[in-house]
DNA sequence: TATTGTTATACTCTATAACTATA
DNA sequence: TATAGTTATAGAGTATAACAATA
């Protein structure tokens, strides 16, 4: 735990992300004095997490990104493929790669749009549903597990406090803007 | 807002990690129905903070990286470039990149360990202590920013609550051990 | 002409392997 | 022989650009 460190000035140790905005190796803490930093809790808590979902949804074509497509299939009903890409913040042509894994695993299909036939539309098959259920399952008893040093009361108050600061940041963020984009796509249908 | 969600089943919608444990594009929440979920918030809290922090980290060699890498040399004193590397959980190939830019820049300087000449000894400037300075400065500012929708009380308990969560995750989860290779790192000392 | 979706290409980041200099 | 560090290379993953089909 780098318990060697008495000379830690103030919060100059603190661990920021741990690998960027944009890297993935894993990373370590480097123990008592950074760990009353929020950027370091944040950092463990949500690679520990993603870790989790990723061996949970390990089968799954595309893991956590092809779950997430399928999510979003099954909950709002078929969605053109650019749609999707949009509202879940992924590149047109990695949405391509990824239907087609999907496809081949037999979990969606692809099917012309009759309202514009240069579109598709991304419907998920009852194997996809079944699938769907198993991982909801697995996925909750991750959470459990990451959140498994809270009691009952505890871990509402997290999660409630969590909700919170998330909203505010999504909010803050005009990232996407999914709303809009589902929006537009109720009055389009 | 993917405000046209009525027909939900249960957390089916729910927004795991928004792009795996290894994308990176920013990815946005999809409302209502999923802002109950811990994935999803976790998601949306870490990637805003990641920004905040890799904004704030701009002008630093390597951005968050390269910054974790002069507050680790700072507060723990020169160190070997490969037990840094290991501790901050990088590969010893990018710390070479990493250092070349730090000390490109003027804030890091590699000096040969007289105990093993083979070694490299990471040694930080004046000029580092100060962007030092101003850098948790900054930090600081975008930390309370995240935080911002919470009010004192409801801060510090979602920091306890949030450190107590990571705590067992980085005990849980056995990645790098910076804590063993600190430990080494003093009886070789 | 603009847009959906695909394909091919290029770019970024990271890890692997080979090399040097020391030990 | 093994280790610290460097360099070159290859490998994911993503984004850009050009293309076909349709509007």
């Amino acid at each position: 735990m780098t318990s060697t460190s008495p000379d830690v000035k103030g919060r100059v140790a603190r661990e920021v992300t741990r690998r960027g905005a944009a890297g993935v190796e894993p990373g370590v803490a480097s123990g008592t004095p950074v760990e009353s930093d929020l950027g370091w809790a944040l950092g463990v808590v949500f690679r520990r997490y993603a870790k989790a979902a990723a061996a949970a949804l390990e089968d799954v074509p595309g893991g956590p990104r092809g779950y997430q497509v399928l999510a979003t299939a099954v909950a709002e009903g078929p969605r053109r493929q650019l749609d999707l890409a949009a509202q879940l913040g992924v590149d047109r042509t990695v949405m391509t790669y990824l239907l087609d894994d999907l496809e081949k695993a037999g979990l969606v299909q692809r099917q012309a749009d009759p309202a514009d036939r240069r579109a598709r539309l991304i419907v998920p098959t009852a194997q996809c549903q079944e699938l769907l259920c198993e991982l909801e399952r697995r996925l909750g008893t991750a959470e459990d597990e990451i959140l498994g040093s809270l009691d009952e009361a505890e871990r509402s108050s997290f999660r409630m406090l969590l909700q919170r600061v998330a909203m505010k940041a999504n909010a803050i963020d005009p990232v996407h803007n999914a709303c809009d984009l589902a929006e537009e796509a109720i009055d389009r249908a």
